[in-house]
DNA sequence: GACCAGGCACATC
DNA sequence: GATGTGCATGGT
């Protein structure tokens, strides 16, 4: 652990709670519409995601076993709106054919696996990369996992605690041996990193009201 | 009409 | 190993 480190990762989980208050996260009903939401979320807006699990909801579809029985064909025109359908689409399948090979479409079964042996699994799925894994993780099976984002990215270089092209690990590994190892603390980080991250202007360097404006010298 | 959003896999060099 | 590209909708 890095004492100056965990004390700005600290300074500014603070900084963020206290303007921003508890986001509440994952906006999913249960773990399993977590994962569904994980996926179609990749490199896109929540907006358009909850279209799509609206249409999966409509149709009653939001289980398992229905998606594991149907097709990918009818899957990709109700996810639509989410965009990529084709790909996510496929990607849904992949990983209920994982899940029900693996655990049977049982969550509590999968929730039993350890984290890290579990995360490498997921991996293995086409189309669960390292920020998809960790969203299951944290998200809909409360492990203690830190989720790292675009957003995470942008925020900890513009305030110069990681180079822009660190890697995922680095950056996951950064909080994770600087913080406490709390699910709780980082489900709600990682939100409150993605709600900042939202406001944050990409060009310019100065935001009006951002609670990070000024953090380790650096305008916001 | 351009730009962006809570990535990932694959091809190419 | 690093870099580039395809995938696609909907809001601002």
């Amino acid at each position: 652990m890095n004492r100056r480190t965990a004390q700005d990762l600290q300074a500014a989980y603070c900084k963020l709670f206290a303007h921003f208050g508890p986001q509440h996260w994952w906006p999913g009903k249960t773990p399993f519409e977590v994962i569904v939401g994980a996926i179609l979320t990749q490199n896109t807006n929540w907006g358009n995601v909850e279209k799509a699990i609206a249409n999966l909801r409509s149709h009653r579809l939001l289980s398992p076993i229905k998606l594991k029985k149907i097709s990918v064909s009818r899957l990709a025109v109700l996810i639509r709106p989410a965009g990529y359908f084709n790909v996510k689409a496929k990607r849904l399948k992949n990983f209920i054919d994982f899940f029900f090979a693996h655990y049977n479409g049982s969550i509590r079964a999968m929730s039993k696996k350890p984290w890290p042996a579990l995360r490498a699994q997921l991996l293995s799925v086409n189309g669960i990369g390292e920020e998809t894994a960790d969203s299951i993780l944290l998200y809909a099976l409360n492990k203690p996992v830190f989720v790292v984002d675009t957003y995470t990215r942008r925020i900890l270089s513009r305030h110069k605690m990681i180079s822009p092209d660190s890697d995922y690990q680095t950056i996951q590994k950064l909080f994770m041996d600087n913080l406490p190892c709390r699910r709780a603390l980082f489900n709600e980080y990682h939100a409150l990193l993605v709600c900042v991250g939202k406001q944050m202007c990409r060009t310019n360097p100065v935001c009006a009201g951002c609670p990070l404006k000024h953090f380790r010298g650096v305008p916001c």
